[in-house]
RNA sequence: GGGGUCGUAGCCCAAUUGGCAUGAGGCAAACGGCUUAGGACCGUUUCAGUGCGGGUUCGAGUCCCGCCGACCCCA
């Protein structure tokens, strides 16, 4: 402690007084950021519109589109693990910029989301009023971390000029179908015109002419991409809200909040995705993103190849019909002995009969009197799980026999039909063949009902499991009197076989199945984007005209959904639109004079307006459309055939890989289809940045200590002088373990957090922050810096006389390395080699050549931007150094005149030889093995092989 | 359980993609210089043979196989 007052008390009276310190850095830092935005240095001009500028001085070049993921605003503001990316791309951006290119580099905030909302139930501030707040004290750390951000383009999910596009694109959702002949979407007016002149007839029995009004309008609902269902979908009454499957985690609660979630079927906005699902799987093949996103896309989308199989069934009181199924594997259906079918299968209650068969097998009853008692009870038992729960339940195989058997259409085997909860009503058709052999869940099942077990497929050589689900012949497959063998056949083809058997006979057909589901789109909240839809007295949904957009949020006192006891299954949702009554009945004249209708009172989900931001950025003032199609195709428009165009860097986390990706997407590819964009994929490249984390500590009761006060002593840590224990995490009040940008700002300026951040390691690799290490990048910009400013009279020291030829291979080397790491967002080895360069012009001595020096600058600009401008000023120049061009190394100082190959004999380095650059190989072969003379004890060398450049190699 | 990513000095990371680990760079540590002193100065030094075990190759941190460990996605 007396230390600390001793040091406090004493200032750095001996600190020369141009010194590059943390105050000086701050000055500059200042002084730039004032420049910047007085000059709106970074704005980049549109090619048409209020944004264009045809005097800019990259009016017309190469474009560059580049940008973050944009955050929420919370209210805990940044801390240093969240602009690791944003300095990612600002040094890539200030990097193109020099590099010639016309940059865009856009930041703005994703302004709709539950916390705002949450502190207003808590405190009645309106959310738009902490959202505000919050967004603006982003925008100023943002700002004095020197980002070069188009402010101009700043939007914000939740202001109106924003939102009334969302809704504007809700309704081309909501106006489109999706034309599977053709592949994509289209007006619903063309499906009405092809329906009214008969080009297509309507389906069901009744033609489109005879129909009434009411009748039309239910089916153009059908075939909207945009729809209200009625769906099983996860209420969780704890939230007051329903919530999307990728809400709900895999013990069956919420995300937010841990409540428990519950399956009800309830009217719900649905977004027809899977319309979309093949193209959202295709399409990735053109994409330059990490392998691991697109894979986990893939796998997201669950695309899986099968067939459709009718299992025909009669109950004993008399009813016929006939159960589908959807198989991957219909080369097994010899091996199919049962069937079951999802609790909630409709179909159920016909199958339910009223009395056991006679012989029907114990286990199958689970010891009730009637196939009803059975089914009904186990149906009660299986709505009081999640559906996620049962799929991680799935290994204790429950389950009841119907009391009905189906006929296997290839043998006509009976097989008695189940319900069981391993099976799920939303997947497939809810109904599944069983098929032990071949499928592991079924053989369980099989096992525990004693059930019979036929192998389809004979098991590899030394297979010693139970069911087999590798490749092999078909055996115990042949029903010769149907025309149907498969006996001997591999997995596929046996699979084709069976297709075209089972088509032949109607028995079944080829089918293509997904995982992925439809998206629920309505939240029941406050803060979000409402609907632009209003209700008629049939109950069906209107869409307003665009001149109505945008529907605003009404006043409400409550921002809270009514929420539940979290365990009451039976609760209804009750939004808190609902609650002002004045704006939810409305009268308007929507055509047909004025009229009573209901507002939609649901909101749109977080997604909705980081579905098509990118789009915003291009042409945020643009209040007659989205975006002009001119910016649009500028920005992000294809370059040539078959590329997706789209963003050319698109930088955030992989908490995102699936969901938002996915769903931006799939609204980019309806626009696209409609028309109004020319790029069919919203992000051409995507970049997945790390994580910066850090260390916690607990004492010895579990309690977490200030990480800031841990002293480490040799590899043990202390907090007040007791031990205490390291964890590792992310960074929150939780932990006691935030740094903020802020305090690195003023502790050591701007500019050194910049290059710290972006030397300790790959963007895309996570990594422990470490504050203490922060003073290696202040101690190199220190050193570029006295390069240029003498420290004592803080006049600039620079020689005019031409470098020595060492310094200029130096640079030069350096100049194209650092050239090759931005272009590739190599930007620690980039910081590396500027380091190398700095500490090479500083073992120089004396003032360093302008020519080397001004290069430095130039490289330095776009990690440390504020004293790069500092220093190129003090160098003489008059305008800021963004639009200066990066230097470019001169090939023939790239080359050097000796090389220095290593000699190895068997593998082992054995000697060096020094040769000129232009020496030919035979040359580098002699001189290799006299070298290593000694070594070869004159044996005759195998083999000598020369890598030029590189090495040789000696075999003996 | 399935799929994926990754293991290099005390710590963060390089290694031209199969070609020299006398490590590019930084932190920490130690020593020296300047200094009354200190270090956010200048300089020097110490520290690993690449998680473990096989394989391919003239040559493996890099490719293949199997373990161990960490993280991510899906169950």
């Amino acid at each position: 402690m007396a230390n600390m007052s001793e040091a406090a008390e004493r200032p750095d009276q001996d600190v020369p007084p141009f010194r590059y310190t943390a105050a000086l850095a701050g000055d500059v830092e200042r002084k730039w950021q004032d420049y910047w935005e007085a000059r709106g240095t970074f704005r980049a001009p549109n090619p048409v519109g209020e944004l264009s500028d045809p005097e800019h001085p990259r009016a017309g070049a190469p474009k560059m589109y580049v940008h973050d993921m944009f955050p929420y605003p919370s209210g805990d503001g940044l801390h240093v693990g969240h602009p690791l990316g944003y300095i990612g791309t600002d040094v890539y951006t200030r990097f193109k910029r020099m590099a010639g290119f016309n940059v865009l580099h856009p930041m703005g905030f994703d302004a709709f989301g539950l916390p705002a909302e949450q502190y207003a139930v808590q405190t009645g501030t309106h959310p738009r009023i902490t959202t505000e707040r919050n967004m603006v004290r982003f925008w100023n750390q943002l700002r004095r971390l020197g980002m070069g951000y188009d402010e101009r383009r700043r939007v914000a999910t939740s202001e109106p000029e924003f939102f009334r596009w969302t809704q504007w694109i809700f309704l081309q959702i909501f106006n489109s179908w999706y034309d599977a002949d053709a592949g994509k979407a289209r007006p619903i007016e063309d499906l009405i015109a092809e329906y009214a002149a008969g080009t297509r007839p309507a389906p069901g029995d009744k033609p489109w002419a005879a129909m009434d009004g009411v009748e039309r309008r239910a089916l153009l609902d059908e075939h909207r991409l945009a729809y209200v269902s009625e769906a099983p979908v996860n209420w969780c009454p704890g939230l007051g809200t329903v919530l999307a499957n990728e809400e709900v985690t895999p013990d069956g609660r919420s995300e937010r909040g841990n409540f428990p979630v519950f399956k009800r079927r309830l009217k719900q906005w649905m977004m027809r995705i899977t319309a979309y699902a093949d193209r959202l799987v295709d399409d990735l093949d053109v994409l330059d993103w990490p392998e691991p996103v697109k894979l986990m896309q893939r796998n997201w989308i669950g695309r899986s190849t099968g067939a459709h199989v009718d299992f025909p069934f009669e109950t004993a009181a008399g009813a016929e019909g006939e159960i589908t199924v959807f198989t991957t594997r219909p080369d097994t259906l010899f091996g199919a002995t049962y069937m079951v079918v999802a609790p909630e299968h409709p179909i159920v209650d016909t199958l339910t009969a009223a009395h056991w068969p006679e012989g029907t097998h114990a286990p199958w009853t689970g010891g009730h009197e009637t196939p009803v008692q059975a089914v009904a009870e186990y149906r009660r038992a299986a709505a009081r799980k999640t559906e996620v729960e049962r799929a991680a339940e799935a290994r204790d195989k429950t389950g009841v026999f119907t009391g009905t058997y189906a006929v296997n259409p290839v043998n006509g085997a009976r097989v008695p039909v189940f319900i069981a909860d391993y099976v799920l009503a939303g997947y497939g058709t809810g109904a599944i063949m069983a098929v032990p052999g071949q499928d592991e869940r079924d053989w369980e099942f099989a096992e525990v009902f004693e059930l019979p077990i036929i192998r389809t497929v004979r098991p590899a050589d030394g297979f010693d499991g139970k069911a087999y689900t590798g490749d092999g012949p078909a055996i115990n497959s042949a029903a010769p009197d149907r025309g149907l063998v498969l006996d001997g056949l591999g997995v596929v083809e046996a699979k084709s076989t069976i297709i075209a058997w089972l088509e032949e006979r109607g028995a079944g057909k080829g089918a293509t199945t997904y995982r992925l589901r439809d998206w629920l789109f309505s939240r029941q909240r406050y803060w979000g984007e409402p609907f632009p839809i209003v209700y008629d007295e049939t109950g069906m949904p209107v869409a307003l005209p665009d001149s109505m957009l945008p529907v605003a949020l009404p006043e409400v006192d409550d921002f809270a959904p009514r929420t539940f006891d979290p365990d009451d299954a039976d609760s209804n949702p009750e939004t808190p639109l609902s609650r002002a009554r004045e704006w939810v009945d409305v009268e308007l004249d929507l055509g047909d004079g004025p009229k009573r209708y209901v507002r939609d009172t649901n909101t749109m989900p977080n997604w909705a307006g980081s579905c098509w931001y990118s789009l915003r950025y291009l042409d945020p003032r643009n209040d007659k459309q989205a975006v002009d199609p001119e910016n649009e195709a500028y920005w992000m428009g294809p370059r040539h055939e078959g590329d997706p165009g789209g963003v050319d860097l698109y930088v955030g986390g992989v908490e995102h890989a699936v969901l938002h990706l996915l769903y931006a997407r799939f609204w980019h590819k309806i626009l696209f289809d409609l028309g109004h964009v020319s790029s069919f994929e919203p992000y051409r490249r995507l970049f997945n940045q790390g994580y910066i984390q850090a260390y916690a500590f607990r004492d010895d009761r579990g309690m977490v200590v200030p990480a800031e006060e841990v002293e480490d002593r040799d590899g043990r840590w202390f907090y007040e002088g007791d031990e205490v224990f390291r964890e590792y995490g992310k960074m929150g009040k939780s932990l006691k373990n935030v740094v903020t940008p802020d305090e690195m700002c003023e502790a050591y300026g701007a500019d050194t957090f910049r290059v710290y951040e972006m030397a300790m390691g790959p963007l895309d690799v996570s990594r422990p922050w470490e504050t203490r290490a922060v003073v290696g990048a202040q101690r190199f910009l220190q050193r570029v810096w006295r390069l240029v400013v003498d420290e004592e009279t803080g006049k600039t020291r620079v020689a005019e006389a031409p470098a020595d030829a060492a310094t200029k291979r130096l640079l030069h080397k350096v100049i194209d390395g650092v050239q090759g790491d931005l272009d590739e967002l190599r930007f620690n080895t980039g910081v590396a080699k500027l380091i190398e360069l700095t500490n090479g012009l500083t073992a120089l001595g004396g003032p360093p050549q302008r020519e080397a020096v001004e290069p430095l600058v130039l490289m330095t600009a776009p990690f440390a931007p504020h004293v790069a401008e500092e220093l190129w000023q003090r160098l003489g120049h008059t305008e800021s150094l963004t639009y200066e061009t990066f230097p470019v190394a001169d090939p023939a100082l790239l080359v050097a005149e000796e090389v220095t190959y290593p000699v190895q004999v068997n593998g082992k380095v054995r000697g060096r030889i020094s040769v000129s650059a232009d020496a030919g190989e035979d040359d580098v072969r002699a001189a290799a093995l006299s070298e290593v003379a000694d070594a070869l004890n004159g044996k005759d060398p195998k083999k000598v092989i020369v890598v030029k450049g590189r090495m040789v190699s000696v075999v003996v």
